[in-house]
DNA sequence: GCGACGATTATACGAGCGTGTAACAGATCG
DNA sequence: CGATCTGTTACACGCTCGTATAATCGTCGC
């Protein structure tokens, strides 16, 4: 008697390559990059091996896939952030900051997918080109953001200041993802807004009524 | 006729085991945890694959290893520099933030190097007590020298401005590794200085005579 | 319903991995 | 100068990796 073929039903391509990638995903999150494995991925994704080669050229392609959808998904979330507000500055540019330093964005499997890669940013031309689009829209809303404040500003002053702003957010999503355990709740958003505040000469902490972290703890 | 026995001599212990350290943070700062295989290791300190296992347990004690290595340099390169200068507070916390931000410390290999081993630092309680350990002294290093610094200060406040000075510089370090061609010589440290100065309330960039990148520019 | 298409599985292959073990040879000491 | 010790090499083993290819069987148009 014969094993018993496995049972499947077909899917969508589309289906199909987001649970790939999905799968990749959270792998990669949870054992580092030398965890995803094809074997690994499949049966994660919930189909066999040779699956993944017949969506994708190979696994690096995958791979890629799978930063590309992170990176994507990282800045689609600043934006939807900005859009949920009002028009004044001060309070577009806390909802910005807050997003990038709260769940899903602060998450310690997005840090580490997000290092995972970072070897292979550097020596993938097609990878880099998707970092650097992410990284430099990332600053240059940041950069807008800040020019919009109401103040009087210096030539290149804003440059050097998105550059600042941009840093101690990177660093504090890296430091509050990774040791959650070690700040109270809301804690990092707060750091943030009162450091950039600080940064740039204006109180974001004025301007927090709109944010679920503060709002509600209002009398 | 049998083929040549591979010539070699004998070192010390200590010469052998920084060599491959050595050799492995070499590897995975150029391609990542995945290139730093035994036998690349070996080939590139100059030995053959079976002598790793001499001196080291396993490869992976091997890796421990080449983290710790990478931390102890970093930490020491910031205590030396505040040995280096005045009492004065603002020059020591200048220095000790400059010493961060230019080479060896600024270097894309140290950030791929430490990216590379963050899901590793993880899972691996040992290798976690080594970061916790080099982090909080870096912390607390920076909070004390704020702390020094001649202002009025409220209760709890230097907790939360070290996390924010902490975070600045990790992501200026990760950013001007990364991408150093996107910044002049030197302004990764002065958009530090201005930005820590800024959050702290303090005017670091009137205390950078003894810095190299900006003594001798003066006239 | 049934035939054809192709999404999916099954299986095999070569390469490279970390590791274990035995033989060799450079240094040291009497 | 020869015996001993051990740092070092050499080689083999089992495993897992990514990939290639052929067989299968769900699905959909007719």
């Amino acid at each position: 008697m014969q094993p018993a073929r496995r049972l499947y039903r077909r899917e969508s391509e589309e289906t199909r390559r987001s649970a790939l990638i999905a799968a990749t995903q959270d792998l990669v999150a949870e054992g580092g990059p030398e965890a995803a494995t094809v074997r690994a991925i499949a049966e994660r994704a919930g189909v066999t091996p040779g699956l993944i080669r017949h969506y994708f050229q190979s696994k690096d392609e995958l791979s890629r896939a799978a930063y590309r959808a992170l990176m994507d998904g990282m800045t689609a979330k600043g934006a939807d952030a900005i859009e949920a507000v009002g028009a004044k500055p001060e309070e577009r540019l806390a909802a910005f900051i807050a997003a990038s330093l709260r769940p899903p964005v602060l998450d310690a499997g997005a840090v580490v997918l997000w290092a995972g890669y970072m070897h292979k940013v550097r020596s993938d031309p097609d990878l880099m080109a998707v970092h650097e689009a992410s990284y430099l829209a990332y600053r240059d809303t940041l950069q807008k953001l800040i020019e919009t404040l109401p103040r009087t500003l210096l030539p290149g002053q804003t440059r050097a200041e998105a550059i600042a702003c941009n840093a101690l957010i990177d660093g504090l999503w890296v430091e509050g993802s990774l040791l959650p355990a070690t700040f109270a709740p809301g804690e990092v958003i707060t750091i943030g807004l009162a450091s950039v505040g600080a940064i740039l000469g204006v109180d974001l902490l004025a301007h927090t009524a709109m944010l679920p972290e503060f709002g509600k703890t209002l009398p």
